[in-house]
DNA sequence: AATTCGGGGCC
DNA sequence: GGCCCAGAATT
């Protein structure tokens, strides 16, 4: 094959380079299969504890299958985009009920479970069963795209088929699940999104990028994302000791997390008779015992801006529909928005001389 | 094909 | 402030 060179190189670049990550030098389908999700869209830094805690508390997959989906979000919480661990939750219990616990071995197989797409399904194919099939993620896409040039829009179709026919090429008789890695450990640690490493480059000498100095503006990817403002209003609802939470279950972000009763306004409200206003019926018999500043809380898609209303109810049966009343033991078991937790960590302080 | 799903770290 | 991260599911 005429790109010989590519693996070649690479591989022997892994085998001095890489670094040391627990779920290498395992074949182990579970451990690979849960690294592979943690690790979407998520960097292996901010990764790593999450998988350390998670294969202690649940070893086996099934262990995971047992567990309490509750559990599972609050093992997850801080990780983002939670429904990765909702669908990881009820694929390992289909592989418990249906597989006797025995993760399916081939890339096809594997794109049909819940949570699994066609990465996820490569990876786990070759990483675990050596499969010969290529791995496309973020790293592999720039990867290729400078060293070969290649100056199709990566957010489009058009440009996966043709990277994944490439990469597919590329890959070595032997060793393709050690390539498949190397590639994406090359664009993690050496080929990196800014200031990559070109002086020191083994494809220095074949990489098109860098003959035409394209380095910066390779791989090319449109589509910016506009993010919305959004206002949240919590109203943190205190009655004998206890705080009121309600799961959330709307399709919005956050789904199935816990959060405080909430008025989303499109303005940001500063003060309470404006608050009032909007919700009288919960809000005109409460006394305000205190108001937080506005936190900044940024995702990818929507920046929020969120104030906190500390209320005592007068009485029980004011509780909106669906909202229950939870000790500060019972909601630090609770999965919750980062934005939540940080706020009761940081006021846990003026909580309990609150209420107590 | 375009949107939406988090949070953190880097520049 | 913008970008991107071992992407997937939904619209």
């Amino acid at each position: 094959m005429e790109n010989k060179w590519f693996s070649e190189r690479l591989l022997a670049w892994f085998s001095k380079y890489q670094r040391e990550l627990p779920w290498r030098n395992t074949t182990n389908p579970y451990y690979i299969w849960l690294s592979e999700v943690i690790l979407q869209q998520t960097r292996v830094k901010q990764g790593l504890p999450y998988y350390e805690k998670f294969i202690q508390r649940y070893p086996t997959i099934q262990h995971l299958a047992q567990a309490d989906l509750q559990d599972v979000m609050r093992l997850w919480q801080g990780l983002g985009y939670y429904s990765r661990a909702k669908n990881m939750h009820s694929t390992a219990q289909w592989i418990v009920a249906n597989r006797n616990g025995e993760f399916p071995r081939t890339f096809q197989e594997l794109l049909k479970l819940k949570g699994i797409g066609q990465y996820t399904a490569a990876a786990i194919a070759s990483f675990a069963f050596h499969e010969k099939i290529a791995v496309l993620d973020g790293n592999v896409y720039r990867v290729l795209a400078r060293i070969f040039g290649i100056e199709t829009d990566i957010t489009t179709s058009k440009a996966q088929k043709e990277f994944t026919q490439l990469a597919n090429a590329l890959l070595p008789e032997q060793n393709s699940h050690l390539h498949n890695q190397a590639v994406m450990e090359f664009g993690a640690i050496h080929c990196t999104p800014q200031n990559p490493q070109c002086f020191f480059c083994i494809f220095q000498d074949k990489c098109i990028a860098f003959e035409q100095n394209k380095q910066e503006t390779l791989p090319i990817k449109t589509q910016k994302t506009k993010t919305k403002q959004r206002f949240f209003n919590y109203i943190v609802i205190n009655f004998q000791n206890k705080i009121a939470l309600k799961q959330r279950k709307d399709k919005d972000i956050w789904q199935n997390l816990y959060d405080f009763y909430l008025i989303e306004t499109a303005q940001e409200v500063t003060n309470w008779n404006e608050l009032t206003a909007i919700e009288p019926t919960i809000l005109e018999n409460s006394l305000l015992q205190s108001v937080s500043i506005t936190y900044k809380h940024v995702l990818t898609h929507q920046t929020i801006w969120a104030k906190f209303w500390h209320i005592t109810l007068q009485n029980e049966h004011l509780l909106p529909n669906f909202y229950q009343f939870y000790t500060l033991q019972e909601i630090n078991q609770l999965p919750k928005p980062i934005l939540i937790h940080q706020y009761l960590n940081e006021k846990l302080q003026k909580i309990e001389t609150l209420i107590y």
